[in-house]
DNA sequence: TTGTAGCGTTACTAGTCGTAACACTACAAT
DNA sequence: ATTGTAGTGTTACGACTAGTAACGCTACAA
């Protein structure tokens, strides 16, 4: 019973690594995918297509045809993604609170305070001379 | 297929509706969680209780027994929770560094730059003096 | 002594993900 | 012209998860 009030999609392992491949070299094929895949995955070129449509499904690719062939490229920046699923667990989780979801980090040693203070001087200032 | 090397474990909607509910209002028995829900979701005292113990299982709380009644409680504070879900987030998709996630939420204009600079110098300065 | 509150056990269903077989089509080489 | 094949679409099956719940057992209270 899925809620319609989901998230817009959670990833399985497969897929994610597929997705990972795409990030990381561009556009590519089914086939391609797979054989970069192969020494990890020995999988069916179906399988592969498989996925690669329920990525697609989901949002996550497009694709376009070359020749006979998909090419599959990603319809978002991984940072994008990993934004709005953050966006998700802060709402869930913290009350909305992107600070409160900081200060938990500190508090797990996920990054100590002099680290997040210098991300945020080095954020601003990119942000200013960036695009 | 789960993989071993999964995340320490999704929430359904109903968990966290429950999980949530613990956490604004302290323990409580399956029978108060199922008051508390009864204006939205109508179910009956197995479901609950059904729920509760898998999120037992899963570690997000942990009972006690008063008289002959179970008290849950939750076994971590949500932000916690919360943090190592990012953590999750910024492995997968920001290559491990959460900078880039943070430049990603100012792309999608979840927080700006001015917020994130204060949030950093709030958190510095807390972070002295708490605990 | 019996009603009932609260527990444990078990189960059904729908959905997702990994995996894949199979069938169809169009081009390429014989 | 025929056929191999690369690439596609369709369909499916098994494992697992989450929502939902029935049922049965036990101990206290009236």
């Amino acid at each position: 019973m899925r809620h319609l009030s989901d998230e817009p999609n959670p990833l399985g392992e497969l897929e994610h690594a597929l997705l990972d491949h795409i990030w990381r070299n561009g556009p590519c094929s089914a086939e391609s995918c797979r054989e970069a895949l192969l020494p990890q995955r020995p999988l069916k070129d179906s399988t592969i297509r498989t996925v690669l449509r329920r990525l697609e499904e989901k949002g996550y690719v497009a694709h376009t045809v070359e020749g006979r062939t998909f090419l599959y490229q990603a319809a978002e920046r991984p940072t994008n993604v990993a934004a709005r699923a953050v966006q998700q667990i802060v709402n869930r989780f913290c009350g909305g609170s992107l600070e409160q979801l900081l200060v938990g980090m500190v508090d797990n040693n996920m990054l100590d305070r002099g680290e997040l203070e210098r991300l945020a001087k080095k954020i601003a200032q990119a942000k200013g001379s960036r695009k």
